[in-house]
DNA sequence: GCGAAACCTGACTGATTTGTCAAGTTTCTT
DNA sequence: AAGAAACTTGACAAATCAGTCAGGTTTCGC
C-alpha cells in the first residue's frame, strides 16, 4: 500500500498551479524547473490530470496549465483516482490472477472487510481539498479529525 | 494508492492460517489450493512474513506454517509493512529521482501535509486486528468508527 | 505569413514488481 | 537408514510501471 511515484509527482504539480493566481496558466517548463522534474515528464502528467478533468491547457505561445476548479473544489480522492487510481470494486475478484477459474472467494470473499477499509480511507481522501496542502500542517490534522468523526461506512 | 497483489495474496494466506485451530501448522500446499494460488508462490509470501515475525514454520514431515501470535495480537499494520512495505519517514526526500541534486522542499516540502496524511491511514490500520476481518463487516465498521474517534495525529 | 513558444501524443527503454523454477535442507515415519 | 513430505533460498522470466524521446499541432507576437 504506498503512494506511487505518478501520485506524488502529479500532485507536485497540482500544488504549483494551485499557487498560481486565479487564470494564468503555468508553463509546463516552469513546473518542471520548480519541481526538479524533465519537461517530457511534467507533461505526461499534466496530460493525464487533464483528461480527468482537474486540469485545463492553454495552447499557444503565452500558453499553459491551469486548475481546472479552485483548490477547494478538488479532493485528494479525485486526484488518486485520476493519477494511478485506487482500489476500486470492479477490479476486486475480476482480476484475479491465480490458478482457479475465477476467485475462490467469490461468493464468500474473505477479503471483503478488508476492501471496506480500502473504501473507508477512499472516502477519507474524498474529503480533503487540495487546499488543505497549501496550509500549513496543523489545518490537515483537523481535517482528518473531522472527517473521522463524521464518516460512515456506506453499507 | 493501491494495495498490492502481494499484500492480498498474503494477507489471504494469512486469513487461511487465522482460521486453523491454535498449534496446528498448515501445509503451504493446502494454502495454495484453498486459495489458488502456486504453491511457490505461497511459500514465497510466507518465507516473507516469516521474516517479519508474523508466522513461524514447522519443518518436517508433519510440518507446515501457523501466526506466531493470535490473530489478535496481529495489526493489518504490521502485514502491509511486512508484505510491501508503506511510504515512511526515511524514504519521503532521500529517494527524490528528480534532475535537482537533492529534492528541492528539502527545507519546506509543500507536500508534508501528505505524508501526515499517509501516516494517520497507517496508524488507523496499525488499529485493526487481522482477527478484525474473520468476523462480519460490521466489526471492521465499528473497529474504524473506534480509530476515527480516538486517534491523533502524532506532531 | 512565419517563426517561436507552448501543448499533444504514441512509441520506446529501463527499472521494478510478480510469479516461477530448481536445487537444496530438515524432519518424520516406518 | 531410507524415503517422503515439508520448508529454504537464490536465480530467473514475464508483466507492469516510470520516465524519455521524437515528431506532431496550435497559438501568439511581430
Amino acid at each position: 500500500m504506498r503512494i506511487t511515484a505518478q501520485e506524488e509527482y502529479g500532485l507536485r504539480c497540482l500544488l504549483q498551479l494551485a499557487q498560481q493566481p486565479e487564470g494564468e496558466p503555468l508553463t509546463v517548463r516552469e513546473i518542471a524547473r520548480r519541481e526538479g522534474l524533465s519537461a517530457a515528464y511534467v507533461e505526461k502528467l499534466l496530460h493525464l490530470l487533464s483528461r480527468a478533468g482537474l486540469t485545463r491547457s492553454v495552447r499557444g505561445q503565452s500558453g499553459g496549465y491551469c486548475l481546472s476548479r479552485s483548490p477547494q473544489q478538488i479532493s485528494l480522492g479525485e486526484i488518486i483516482r485520476a493519477l494511478g487510481g485506487f482500489v476500486s470494486d470492479a477490479e476486486i475478484c475480476n482480476q484475479f490472477t491465480g490458478n482457479l477459474d475465477c476467485c475462490v472467494h467469490v461468493n464468500n470473499c474473505g477479503l471483503r472487510p478488508l476492501w471496506r477499509v480500502a473504501f473507508y480511507i477512499q472516502s477519507m481522501l474524498d474529503r480533503i481539498p487540495l487546499s488543505a496542502l497549501l496550509h500549513d500542517e496543523q489545518k490537515v490534522e483537523r481535517d482528518l479529525m473531522e472527517t473521522g468523526r463524521s464518516s460512515r461506512l456506506i453499507v
